[in-house]
DNA sequence: ATAAAAATTTAGACAAATCTAAAAATATGT
DNA sequence: ACATATTTTTAGATTTGTCTAAATTTTTAT
């Protein structure tokens, strides 16, 4: 584990994002896009970084993270999710309140530090918003996908119950107007990691991934 | 409440530490030595803070914390020892494993965050080596003194009990080899907010402030 | 194919935080 | 009091990460 600086740590992370996309490799200005920043920033930034063999970089071509980029990505990924899980759970943070501040956690470098949250928080598979944590070595669980698969947009007239029902979670429903039994209407699909519009009545609301795995599809009451 | 980057955090907090040796102003020399820099580096910074005017400063005359100054060290310092506290608490760490870990988390600037933490802490009056944690408004706690007191170097033959009997406390004195009702001897105080050598038996071992104010002193069985 | 457009890199500057070496101010000893 | 020693500051350089403006390379369109 290589000694990085911060700023160092977020550019690996956003060429590890912008690669999630299924592009073979990232361009300056994408880049220079996600990291609120300049071309000629990055083009310097991506040359420190090449040199210390996190990415393949050959001039005009984009970069590519190597093995080496592609692990401490996932490390730092792993720690900003893992903070944001304690943030909600433990710090009772609503789920969209927990962003920044886990960007700044995750730099915080122990491994120990990580393990041991970890542990307290249960080795959790996925974070608030519903993306997956790493494991220590790098690796993902895969979301059964089936409840979501189910709530396509479209698919009006379904209705909700609960898997997880702590006075946490039954709280958090409530506050986002969430009301069991009750048909929805899945207005949209943002992004399949990030969120979802339903509809539930006639209010119009975006909940996260992480709640939507924690209800389940059932058929409309006759 | 300023932007201040860690660094400026760290010499604000270095000041206020060597302040409490009770000098009007600190040197410029003496914060180099204890911020293990350069007197040359040192000048640079305390100009920078003078203009924050975080603390006053004349030439050749050393430093002392401003109001705003003092108030900043004193919310980095509840910050740092919280997260010790929570460390020790909630992740089972041991308290003399916490201050690199905690010289990193007290630079996490969330007002929230940290109001949080102090509420899941149980609003903790002193961190795992002692050392009293101010509040929101910068107060501190003054510590009763008795119990320590009683135990001071030479005062062979007490024995102890315990205050806190959560099965967490117990584990601890357990790992640490401290047995219940067995007479211990004090060695000596290293610092009256630091640590304390015990001897217990023919084992010498250093315990902290906060696990000592946890402990009460019995009269030695007949 | 080649000119125009777009993307990328270089060059030079700046701020933060540090350093070394030299200069200036303060403190000390007899 | 005055020379010497110590402390502090200044001057100039370095590193990280950024910027603007100019130069270069790649892409696109005709």
């Amino acid at each position: 584990m290589e000694i990085m600086t911060n700023s160092e740590e977020n550019y690996i992370k956003g060429i590890y994002h912008l690669s999630q996309g299924g592009q073979h490799s990232i361009a300056t200005s994408a880049l220079a896009e996600k990291m609120d920043t300049k071309p000629s920033s990055v083009t310097d930034m991506i040359k420190r970084l090449s040199e210390k063999e996190l990415l393949h970089y050959k001039k005009y071509q984009g970069v590519r993270l190597t093995e080496k980029g592609t692990a401490q990505a996932l490390r730092v990924i792993r720690k900003h999710r893992l903070w944001e899980v304690f943030l909600v759970d433990k710090l009772g943070f609503a789920w969209d309140e927990v962003h920044d501040i886990a960007e700044q956690l995750e730099h915080i470098e122990s491994e120990m530090l990580v393990d041991r949250l970890d542990a307290l928080l249960n080795f959790p598979d996925f974070d608030p918003h519903g993306d997956p944590i790493p494991d220590k070595n790098g690796r993902f669980k895969t979301r059964e996908k089936k409840l979501l698969s189910a709530m396509l947009p479209g698919s009006s007239g379904i209705c909700v119950g609960v898997k997880d029902s702590s006075s946490q979670f039954l709280k958090f429903l409530d506050k986002h107007q969430i009301e069991l039994g009750k048909p929805i209407e899945i207005l949209e699909l943002e992004s399949f990691d990030r969120s979802m519009h339903i509809k539930i009545g006639d209010r119009k609301l975006q909940i996260s991934h992480q709640i939507a795995a924690n209800l389940y599809v059932k058929p409309k009451p006759e």
